[in-house]
DNA sequence: TAAATAAGCAAACGATTGCTTGGTTATTTC
DNA sequence: GAAATAACCAAGCAATCGTTTGCTTATTTA
Protein backbone atom coordinates (compact mmCIF):
# COMPACT_ATOMS: atom_id res chain seq x y z
CA UNK A 1 0.00 0.00 0.00
CA UNK A 2 1.82 3.28 1.06
CA UNK A 3 0.75 5.02 -1.85
CA UNK A 4 -2.93 3.53 -1.67
CA UNK A 5 -5.78 5.18 -1.17
CA UNK A 6 -6.41 8.66 0.99
CA UNK A 7 -9.17 6.40 3.14
CA UNK A 8 -11.16 9.14 5.00
CA UNK A 9 -8.81 9.11 8.21
CA UNK A 10 -10.48 10.29 11.45
CA UNK A 11 -13.71 11.82 11.89
CA UNK A 12 -14.64 12.97 8.75
CA UNK A 13 -17.52 15.36 8.36
CA UNK A 14 -17.79 15.75 4.66
CA UNK A 15 -21.01 13.18 4.67
CA UNK A 16 -22.38 15.42 7.36
CA UNK A 17 -22.45 18.17 5.32
CA UNK A 18 -23.73 16.72 2.81
CA UNK A 19 -26.71 15.36 4.95
CA UNK A 20 -27.10 19.33 6.01
CA UNK A 21 -26.68 20.23 2.60
CA UNK A 22 -29.65 17.96 0.69
CA UNK A 23 -32.04 18.75 3.23
CA UNK A 24 -32.03 22.42 3.22
CA UNK A 25 -31.41 22.40 -0.52
CA UNK A 26 -35.00 20.62 -0.71
CA UNK A 27 -36.40 22.72 1.61
CA UNK A 28 -35.38 26.52 0.72
CA UNK A 29 -33.97 25.77 -2.52
CA UNK A 30 -30.63 25.77 -3.52
CA UNK A 31 -30.34 30.09 -4.22
CA UNK A 32 -32.03 30.38 -0.95
CA UNK A 33 -29.69 28.58 1.05
CA UNK A 34 -26.73 30.40 2.24
CA UNK A 35 -23.18 28.62 2.72
CA UNK A 36 -23.91 30.19 6.27
CA UNK A 37 -27.16 27.93 6.95
CA UNK A 38 -25.34 24.87 5.73
CA UNK A 39 -22.71 25.91 8.62
CA UNK A 40 -24.96 26.74 11.26
CA UNK A 41 -26.43 23.34 10.91
CA UNK A 42 -23.11 21.66 10.83
CA UNK A 43 -21.59 23.11 13.71
CA UNK A 44 -19.09 24.93 11.57
CA UNK A 45 -17.82 27.75 10.63
CA UNK A 46 -18.81 29.25 7.19
CA UNK A 47 -15.52 29.17 5.62
CA UNK A 48 -14.46 25.99 6.71
CA UNK A 49 -17.08 24.28 4.45
CA UNK A 50 -14.47 25.33 1.77
CA UNK A 51 -11.45 22.70 3.41
CA UNK A 52 -14.38 20.04 2.03
CA UNK A 53 -15.28 21.57 -1.43
CA UNK A 54 -14.44 24.01 -3.66
CA UNK A 55 -17.44 26.09 -4.42
CA UNK A 56 -21.32 25.81 -3.32
CA UNK A 57 -21.76 24.50 -6.75
CA UNK A 58 -19.34 21.83 -6.26
CA UNK A 59 -21.38 20.66 -3.10
CA UNK A 60 -24.63 20.72 -5.23
CA UNK A 61 -23.23 18.24 -7.67
CA UNK A 62 -21.84 15.80 -5.04
CA UNK A 63 -25.31 15.63 -3.52
CA UNK A 64 -27.20 15.22 -6.56
CA UNK A 65 -23.90 12.98 -7.68
CA UNK A 66 -25.06 10.96 -3.99
CA UNK A 67 -28.81 11.11 -5.05
CA UNK A 68 -28.16 9.87 -8.49
CA UNK A 69 -26.51 6.60 -6.63
CA UNK A 70 -28.86 6.27 -3.75
CA UNK A 71 -32.18 5.96 -6.10
CA UNK A 72 -30.46 3.85 -8.66
CA UNK A 73 -29.40 1.50 -5.92
CA UNK A 74 -32.61 1.33 -5.18
CA UNK A 75 -34.02 0.34 -8.46
CA UNK A 76 -31.86 -2.06 -9.24
CA UNK A 77 -32.39 -3.71 -5.69
CA UNK A 78 -35.73 -3.85 -6.23
CA UNK A 79 -35.34 -5.54 -9.72
CA UNK A 80 -33.84 -7.92 -8.82
CA UNK A 81 -36.83 -9.20 -6.51
CA UNK A 82 -38.98 -8.47 -9.25
CA UNK A 83 -39.60 -11.49 -10.82
CA UNK A 84 -40.14 -11.39 -15.26
CA UNK A 85 -43.62 -9.71 -15.73
CA UNK A 86 -42.77 -6.29 -17.63
CA UNK A 87 -45.32 -4.04 -15.64
CA UNK A 88 -44.48 -6.10 -12.37
CA UNK A 89 -41.05 -4.86 -13.13
CA UNK A 90 -41.97 -1.42 -13.67
CA UNK A 91 -44.07 -1.05 -11.00
CA UNK A 92 -41.42 -2.15 -8.54
CA UNK A 93 -39.55 0.14 -10.14
CA UNK A 94 -41.86 3.47 -9.85
CA UNK A 95 -41.97 1.91 -6.15
CA UNK A 96 -38.45 2.01 -5.64
CA UNK A 97 -38.91 6.05 -7.01
CA UNK A 98 -41.34 7.02 -4.70
CA UNK A 99 -40.17 5.30 -1.88
CA UNK A 100 -37.00 7.37 -2.45
CA UNK A 101 -38.70 10.57 -3.41
CA UNK A 102 -41.27 10.09 -0.69
CA UNK A 103 -39.26 8.92 1.98
CA UNK A 104 -36.95 10.38 4.87
CA UNK A 105 -33.54 11.40 2.97
CA UNK A 106 -33.69 14.69 0.52
CA UNK A 107 -30.82 13.12 -1.61
CA UNK A 108 -33.38 11.83 -4.62
CA UNK A 109 -35.53 14.68 -3.85
CA UNK A 110 -32.63 17.27 -4.91
CA UNK A 111 -31.93 14.84 -8.31
CA UNK A 112 -35.58 15.70 -9.06
CA UNK A 113 -36.05 19.35 -8.11
CA UNK A 114 -32.27 20.64 -9.46
CA UNK A 115 -32.82 22.22 -13.22
CA UNK A 116 -29.26 21.45 -14.57
CA UNK A 117 -29.86 24.43 -16.99
CA UNK A 118 -29.32 26.65 -13.61
CA UNK A 119 -25.45 25.31 -13.26
CA UNK A 120 -24.16 25.80 -16.71
CA UNK A 121 -21.14 24.65 -15.68
CA UNK A 122 -22.00 21.05 -14.81
CA UNK A 123 -24.93 21.17 -16.57
CA UNK A 124 -23.46 18.38 -19.02
CA UNK A 125 -22.63 16.48 -15.83
CA UNK A 126 -26.02 16.54 -14.24
CA UNK A 127 -28.09 15.46 -17.59
CA UNK A 128 -25.27 13.08 -17.60
CA UNK A 129 -26.29 11.42 -14.49
CA UNK A 130 -29.64 12.18 -14.48
CA UNK A 131 -30.07 10.24 -18.36
CA UNK A 132 -27.86 6.97 -16.91
CA UNK A 133 -30.76 6.55 -14.24
CA UNK A 134 -33.99 6.89 -16.44
CA UNK A 135 -32.27 4.83 -18.72
CA UNK A 136 -33.82 2.11 -16.05
CA UNK A 137 -37.32 3.60 -17.14
CA UNK A 138 -36.31 2.81 -20.77
CA UNK A 139 -35.49 0.15 -20.89
CA UNK A 140 -38.29 -1.31 -18.61
CA UNK A 141 -41.04 0.84 -21.18
CA UNK A 142 -39.12 -1.07 -24.01
CA UNK A 143 -39.95 -4.27 -22.29
CA UNK A 144 -43.89 -3.56 -22.57
CA UNK A 145 -46.41 -5.28 -24.28
CA UNK A 146 -48.07 -2.45 -25.96
CA UNK A 147 -49.75 -1.78 -28.91
CA UNK A 148 -47.28 -1.39 -31.53
CA UNK A 149 -48.62 2.21 -32.38
CA UNK A 150 -47.62 3.21 -29.11
CA UNK A 151 -45.24 5.90 -28.20
CA UNK A 152 -42.84 4.70 -24.96
CA UNK A 153 -40.75 7.63 -24.97
CA UNK A 154 -43.99 9.52 -23.80
CA UNK A 155 -45.49 6.82 -22.06
CA UNK A 156 -41.93 6.72 -19.76
CA UNK A 157 -41.73 10.45 -19.77
CA UNK A 158 -45.38 10.55 -18.44
CA UNK A 159 -44.99 8.06 -15.91
CA UNK A 160 -41.44 10.16 -14.82
CA UNK A 161 -42.84 13.67 -14.95
CA UNK A 162 -46.35 12.21 -12.89
CA UNK A 163 -43.59 10.20 -10.34
CA UNK A 164 -41.62 13.81 -9.58
CA UNK A 165 -44.65 15.30 -9.11
CA UNK A 166 -45.90 13.73 -6.08
CA UNK A 167 -43.88 15.36 -3.31
CA UNK A 168 -45.88 18.59 -3.98
CA UNK A 169 -49.22 16.74 -3.17
CA UNK A 170 -48.03 13.63 -1.38
CA UNK A 171 -49.17 13.36 2.03
CA UNK A 172 -47.90 10.19 4.51
CA UNK A 173 -50.63 8.23 5.32
CA UNK A 174 -53.23 9.44 2.89
CA UNK A 175 -51.32 7.39 0.57
CA UNK A 176 -47.90 5.08 0.22
CA UNK A 177 -44.92 4.96 -2.24
CA UNK A 178 -46.55 1.34 -2.96
CA UNK A 179 -49.82 2.48 -3.26
CA UNK A 180 -48.85 5.25 -5.47
CA UNK A 181 -47.13 3.10 -7.68
CA UNK A 182 -50.10 0.50 -8.33
CA UNK A 183 -52.42 2.67 -9.12
CA UNK A 184 -50.28 4.36 -11.41
CA UNK A 185 -49.30 1.29 -12.95
CA UNK A 186 -53.10 0.42 -13.12
CA UNK A 187 -54.28 3.85 -15.14
CA UNK A 188 -51.53 3.33 -17.59
CA UNK A 189 -51.87 -0.17 -18.23
CA UNK A 190 -53.71 -1.14 -21.51
CA UNK A 191 -55.69 -4.55 -20.57
CA UNK A 192 -54.62 -6.21 -23.88
CA UNK A 193 -56.99 -8.22 -24.77
CA UNK A 194 -56.79 -11.24 -26.70
CA UNK A 195 -57.00 -11.06 -30.19
CA UNK A 196 -56.74 -7.57 -30.88
CA UNK A 197 -60.25 -6.42 -29.71
CA UNK A 198 -58.88 -3.45 -28.13
CA UNK A 199 -57.48 -1.83 -31.42
CA UNK A 200 -61.49 -1.86 -32.37
CA UNK A 201 -61.94 0.91 -29.45
CA UNK A 202 -58.90 2.94 -30.56
CA UNK A 203 -58.39 6.67 -31.87
CA UNK A 204 -58.15 8.15 -34.49
CA UNK A 205 -54.70 9.42 -34.77
CA UNK A 206 -55.06 13.07 -35.43
CA UNK A 207 -56.92 14.48 -32.85
CA UNK A 208 -60.71 14.32 -34.67
CA UNK A 209 -63.56 12.76 -33.16
CA UNK A 210 -62.75 10.07 -31.42
CA UNK A 211 -64.29 6.94 -30.59
CA UNK A 212 -66.41 6.93 -27.71
CA UNK A 213 -65.76 4.88 -24.34
CA UNK A 214 -68.53 3.60 -23.32
CA UNK A 215 -70.97 3.15 -26.02
CA UNK A 216 -72.89 0.64 -26.15
CA UNK A 217 -74.48 -1.60 -23.15
CA UNK B 1 -66.30 60.72 -13.50
CA UNK B 2 -64.16 63.00 -11.82
CA UNK B 3 -63.64 60.68 -8.63
CA UNK B 4 -63.39 57.22 -11.50
CA UNK B 5 -60.63 55.10 -11.95
CA UNK B 6 -57.37 55.55 -12.38
CA UNK B 7 -56.74 54.21 -15.68
CA UNK B 8 -53.62 53.78 -17.02
CA UNK B 9 -52.79 57.07 -17.80
CA UNK B 10 -49.78 57.27 -20.36
CA UNK B 11 -46.94 55.00 -21.15
CA UNK B 12 -47.69 52.40 -18.25
CA UNK B 13 -44.79 49.94 -18.16
CA UNK B 14 -45.80 47.42 -15.83
CA UNK B 15 -46.63 45.08 -18.23
CA UNK B 16 -43.22 45.43 -19.68
CA UNK B 17 -41.94 44.74 -16.06
CA UNK B 18 -44.27 41.74 -15.80
CA UNK B 19 -43.20 40.59 -19.08
CA UNK B 20 -39.83 40.74 -18.56
CA UNK B 21 -39.91 39.33 -14.98
CA UNK B 22 -42.06 36.07 -16.13
CA UNK B 23 -39.22 35.64 -18.35
CA UNK B 24 -36.43 36.16 -16.29
CA UNK B 25 -38.06 33.72 -13.24
CA UNK B 26 -38.40 30.87 -16.05
CA UNK B 27 -35.08 31.43 -17.42
CA UNK B 28 -32.46 31.82 -14.22
CA UNK B 29 -35.41 31.08 -11.36
CA UNK B 30 -36.71 33.46 -9.11
CA UNK B 31 -34.19 33.68 -6.56
CA UNK B 32 -31.28 33.47 -9.29
CA UNK B 33 -33.38 36.74 -10.67
CA UNK B 34 -32.04 40.30 -9.10
CA UNK B 35 -34.38 43.47 -9.26
CA UNK B 36 -31.19 44.94 -11.06
CA UNK B 37 -31.57 42.17 -14.05
CA UNK B 38 -35.26 43.02 -14.03
CA UNK B 39 -34.47 46.71 -14.47
CA UNK B 40 -31.73 46.07 -16.82
CA UNK B 41 -34.22 44.49 -19.11
CA UNK B 42 -37.15 47.36 -18.89
CA UNK B 43 -34.44 50.16 -19.43
CA UNK B 44 -34.73 51.22 -16.10
CA UNK B 45 -33.05 51.83 -12.82
CA UNK B 46 -33.66 49.36 -10.29
CA UNK B 47 -35.20 51.28 -7.38
CA UNK B 48 -37.91 52.52 -10.10
CA UNK B 49 -39.11 49.27 -9.83
CA UNK B 50 -40.62 49.88 -6.78
CA UNK B 51 -42.74 52.58 -7.82
CA UNK B 52 -44.92 49.83 -9.43
CA UNK B 53 -44.39 46.67 -7.04
CA UNK B 54 -43.57 46.97 -3.48
CA UNK B 55 -40.95 44.45 -3.20
CA UNK B 56 -39.68 41.34 -4.84
CA UNK B 57 -41.87 39.14 -3.70
CA UNK B 58 -44.74 41.15 -4.74
CA UNK B 59 -44.01 41.76 -8.35
CA UNK B 60 -43.49 37.32 -8.50
CA UNK B 61 -47.15 37.06 -7.20
CA UNK B 62 -48.50 39.43 -9.70
CA UNK B 63 -46.54 37.39 -12.37
CA UNK B 64 -48.16 34.16 -11.09
CA UNK B 65 -51.60 35.93 -11.03
CA UNK B 66 -51.35 36.65 -14.58
CA UNK B 67 -50.17 32.79 -15.77
CA UNK B 68 -53.42 31.51 -13.84
CA UNK B 69 -55.23 34.01 -15.44
CA UNK B 70 -53.92 33.28 -18.96
CA UNK B 71 -53.61 29.63 -18.79
CA UNK B 72 -57.47 29.44 -17.34
CA UNK B 73 -59.04 31.98 -19.94
CA UNK B 74 -56.92 29.41 -22.61
CA UNK B 75 -58.39 26.19 -21.36
CA UNK B 76 -62.10 27.68 -20.69
CA UNK B 77 -62.29 28.80 -24.62
CA UNK B 78 -60.49 25.75 -25.61
CA UNK B 79 -63.82 23.76 -23.17
CA UNK B 80 -65.97 25.88 -24.71
CA UNK B 81 -65.25 24.64 -28.24
CA UNK B 82 -64.98 20.55 -27.35
CA UNK B 83 -68.41 18.83 -27.13
CA UNK B 84 -70.14 16.57 -25.01
CA UNK B 85 -67.52 13.80 -24.89
CA UNK B 86 -65.72 13.70 -21.77
CA UNK B 87 -62.28 12.50 -23.30
CA UNK B 88 -62.21 14.99 -25.76
CA UNK B 89 -62.82 17.50 -23.52
CA UNK B 90 -60.27 16.08 -21.26
CA UNK B 91 -57.74 15.96 -24.35
CA UNK B 92 -58.92 19.84 -25.30
CA UNK B 93 -57.98 21.39 -21.86
CA UNK B 94 -54.49 19.26 -22.09
CA UNK B 95 -53.92 20.53 -25.35
CA UNK B 96 -54.63 24.62 -24.19
CA UNK B 97 -52.35 23.84 -21.09
CA UNK B 98 -49.69 22.07 -22.78
CA UNK B 99 -49.71 25.19 -25.59
CA UNK B 100 -49.45 27.85 -22.95
CA UNK B 101 -46.90 25.96 -21.08
CA UNK B 102 -44.34 25.41 -24.05
CA UNK B 103 -45.50 28.60 -26.27
CA UNK B 104 -43.42 31.90 -26.08
CA UNK B 105 -45.05 33.44 -23.45
CA UNK B 106 -43.43 32.64 -19.40
CA UNK B 107 -46.42 33.25 -17.52
CA UNK B 108 -47.82 30.08 -17.50
CA UNK B 109 -44.75 28.39 -16.83
CA UNK B 110 -44.12 30.81 -14.35
CA UNK B 111 -47.31 29.31 -12.46
CA UNK B 112 -46.26 25.56 -13.13
CA UNK B 113 -42.31 26.29 -11.46
CA UNK B 114 -43.17 28.38 -8.15
CA UNK B 115 -43.35 26.42 -5.35
CA UNK B 116 -45.79 28.76 -3.09
CA UNK B 117 -43.56 27.53 -0.16
CA UNK B 118 -41.01 29.27 -0.86
CA UNK B 119 -43.20 32.45 -0.36
CA UNK B 120 -44.62 31.69 3.15
CA UNK B 121 -45.91 35.29 3.09
CA UNK B 122 -47.43 34.99 -0.25
CA UNK B 123 -48.05 30.95 -0.25
CA UNK B 124 -51.82 30.73 0.32
CA UNK B 125 -52.93 33.39 -2.01
CA UNK B 126 -50.46 31.51 -4.45
CA UNK B 127 -51.67 28.03 -3.33
CA UNK B 128 -55.48 29.19 -3.58
CA UNK B 129 -55.21 30.52 -7.48
CA UNK B 130 -53.04 27.39 -8.21
CA UNK B 131 -56.20 24.99 -6.53
CA UNK B 132 -58.66 27.36 -8.43
CA UNK B 133 -57.25 26.28 -11.88
CA UNK B 134 -56.78 22.98 -11.30
CA UNK B 135 -60.41 22.80 -10.01
CA UNK B 136 -61.22 22.48 -14.24
CA UNK B 137 -59.54 19.07 -14.03
CA UNK B 138 -61.19 17.91 -10.94
CA UNK B 139 -64.28 18.36 -13.16
CA UNK B 140 -63.00 16.73 -15.63
CA UNK B 141 -61.46 13.77 -14.46
CA UNK B 142 -64.96 13.53 -12.30
CA UNK B 143 -67.01 13.63 -15.55
CA UNK B 144 -64.52 10.19 -17.02
CA UNK B 145 -66.57 7.20 -17.74
CA UNK B 146 -64.18 4.93 -15.47
CA UNK B 147 -64.25 1.70 -13.71
CA UNK B 148 -65.79 2.43 -10.63
CA UNK B 149 -62.97 1.58 -7.80
CA UNK B 150 -60.66 4.28 -10.40
CA UNK B 151 -58.88 7.09 -8.13
CA UNK B 152 -59.91 9.76 -10.16
CA UNK B 153 -57.54 12.32 -7.70
CA UNK B 154 -54.48 9.87 -8.77
CA UNK B 155 -55.44 10.19 -12.14
CA UNK B 156 -55.46 13.99 -12.05
CA UNK B 157 -52.49 14.36 -10.40
CA UNK B 158 -50.85 12.33 -12.62
CA UNK B 159 -52.00 14.10 -15.67
CA UNK B 160 -51.01 17.35 -14.18
CA UNK B 161 -47.36 15.79 -13.20
CA UNK B 162 -47.20 14.35 -16.72
CA UNK B 163 -47.62 17.72 -18.45
CA UNK B 164 -45.95 20.17 -16.03
CA UNK B 165 -42.90 18.47 -16.84
CA UNK B 166 -42.72 18.53 -20.22
CA UNK B 167 -40.79 22.07 -19.98
CA UNK B 168 -37.76 19.17 -19.34
CA UNK B 169 -37.90 17.50 -22.22
CA UNK B 170 -39.88 19.25 -25.09
CA UNK B 171 -38.57 19.85 -28.10
CA UNK B 172 -40.22 22.12 -30.58
CA UNK B 173 -40.52 20.64 -34.35
CA UNK B 174 -40.49 16.81 -32.74
CA UNK B 175 -43.72 17.40 -30.73
CA UNK B 176 -46.95 19.86 -30.21
CA UNK B 177 -48.74 20.84 -27.83
CA UNK B 178 -51.68 19.05 -29.60
CA UNK B 179 -49.69 15.82 -30.27
CA UNK B 180 -48.48 15.05 -26.61
CA UNK B 181 -52.26 16.01 -25.55
CA UNK B 182 -53.39 13.27 -27.74
CA UNK B 183 -51.24 10.81 -26.50
CA UNK B 184 -51.32 11.52 -23.32
CA UNK B 185 -55.04 10.77 -22.93
CA UNK B 186 -54.81 7.59 -25.01
CA UNK B 187 -52.02 6.49 -22.71
CA UNK B 188 -54.59 7.00 -19.94
CA UNK B 189 -57.37 6.26 -21.84
CA UNK B 190 -58.63 2.42 -21.18
CA UNK B 191 -60.64 0.96 -24.40
CA UNK B 192 -63.26 -0.41 -22.83
CA UNK B 193 -64.15 -3.49 -25.02
CA UNK B 194 -67.25 -5.11 -24.66
CA UNK B 195 -67.54 -8.06 -22.48
CA UNK B 196 -65.07 -7.98 -19.78
CA UNK B 197 -62.68 -9.36 -22.15
CA UNK B 198 -59.91 -7.38 -20.73
CA UNK B 199 -59.25 -9.21 -17.61
CA UNK B 200 -57.78 -12.11 -18.58
CA UNK B 201 -54.14 -10.13 -18.96
CA UNK B 202 -54.47 -8.47 -15.85
CA UNK B 203 -51.83 -9.46 -13.08
CA UNK B 204 -51.65 -9.00 -9.76
CA UNK B 205 -48.65 -6.73 -9.99
CA UNK B 206 -46.87 -6.44 -6.22
CA UNK B 207 -48.19 -9.18 -4.35
CA UNK B 208 -51.19 -7.43 -3.68
CA UNK B 209 -54.96 -8.12 -4.67
CA UNK B 210 -55.41 -5.66 -7.34
CA UNK B 211 -59.05 -5.21 -8.21
CA UNK B 212 -59.27 -5.32 -11.44
CA UNK B 213 -60.45 -2.66 -14.15
CA UNK B 214 -62.98 -3.47 -16.12
CA UNK B 215 -64.99 -6.27 -13.80
CA UNK B 216 -68.68 -5.66 -14.55
CA UNK B 217 -71.32 -4.18 -16.88
C1' DT C 1 -51.83 78.94 -16.67
C1' DA C 2 -51.36 76.94 -12.07
C1' DA C 3 -51.73 72.82 -9.22
C1' DA C 4 -51.61 67.98 -9.07
C1' DT C 5 -49.81 63.75 -10.05
C1' DA C 6 -47.80 59.86 -12.70
C1' DA C 7 -43.40 58.02 -13.69
C1' DG C 8 -38.89 57.64 -13.14
C1' DC C 9 -33.85 59.11 -11.99
C1' DA C 10 -29.73 59.37 -8.96
C1' DA C 11 -27.52 57.79 -5.25
C1' DA C 12 -26.88 55.34 -1.63
C1' DC C 13 -28.14 52.38 2.71
C1' DG C 14 -27.34 48.20 5.42
C1' DA C 15 -27.42 43.44 5.00
C1' DT C 16 -26.04 39.25 2.94
C1' DT C 17 -23.56 36.70 -0.35
C1' DG C 18 -19.69 33.25 -1.81
C1' DC C 19 -15.24 32.81 -0.80
C1' DT C 20 -10.05 33.60 0.77
C1' DT C 21 -6.27 33.75 3.71
C1' DG C 22 -3.37 32.82 7.56
C1' DG C 23 -3.09 30.72 11.67
C1' DT C 24 -4.31 26.83 15.15
C1' DT C 25 -5.14 22.30 16.97
C1' DA C 26 -5.19 17.54 17.11
C1' DT C 27 -4.08 13.31 15.19
C1' DT C 28 -0.95 10.29 12.45
C1' DT C 29 3.04 8.58 10.65
C1' DC C 30 7.87 7.75 10.76
C1' DG D 1 9.29 12.40 20.07
C1' DA D 2 9.63 15.05 15.57
C1' DA D 3 7.51 15.94 11.22
C1' DA D 4 3.59 15.85 8.51
C1' DT D 5 -0.99 16.55 7.61
C1' DA D 6 -6.11 16.43 8.25
C1' DA D 7 -9.53 19.45 9.91
C1' DC D 8 -11.00 23.49 11.35
C1' DC D 9 -11.17 28.45 13.36
C1' DA D 10 -11.06 33.53 13.06
C1' DA D 11 -11.49 37.32 10.49
C1' DG D 12 -12.49 39.65 6.79
C1' DC D 13 -12.78 40.96 1.59
C1' DA D 14 -15.20 42.35 -2.46
C1' DA D 15 -19.41 41.86 -4.66
C1' DT D 16 -24.16 41.74 -4.82
C1' DC D 17 -28.62 41.92 -2.76
C1' DG D 18 -33.41 44.16 -1.92
C1' DT D 19 -34.82 48.46 -0.79
C1' DT D 20 -35.28 53.59 0.55
C1' DT D 21 -35.11 58.39 0.04
C1' DG D 22 -35.17 62.83 -2.14
C1' DC D 23 -35.41 64.98 -6.34
C1' DT D 24 -36.72 65.80 -11.31
C1' DT D 25 -39.53 65.69 -15.31
C1' DA D 26 -43.49 65.32 -18.07
C1' DT D 27 -48.21 65.06 -18.48
C1' DT D 28 -52.98 66.03 -16.83
C1' DT D 29 -56.47 68.24 -14.75
C1' DA D 30 -58.79 72.26 -13.16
Amino acid sequence: MTALAPKARRNNRRELILDVSAQQFVEKGFASTSTRDIAKATGMLPGSLYYHFASKDDLLVAVFEEGVQRISDSVDTALEAAGADPWVRLQAACEAHLAMLLGTSSYAHVVIRTLPSDFSDAEKTLVGLRRQYEARFTRLCDALPLPPQTDRSVLRLMLIGAMNHTPVWYREGRDTPAGLARKFIENLRVPLVGAGASEAARTDASGEPVSRRIEDE
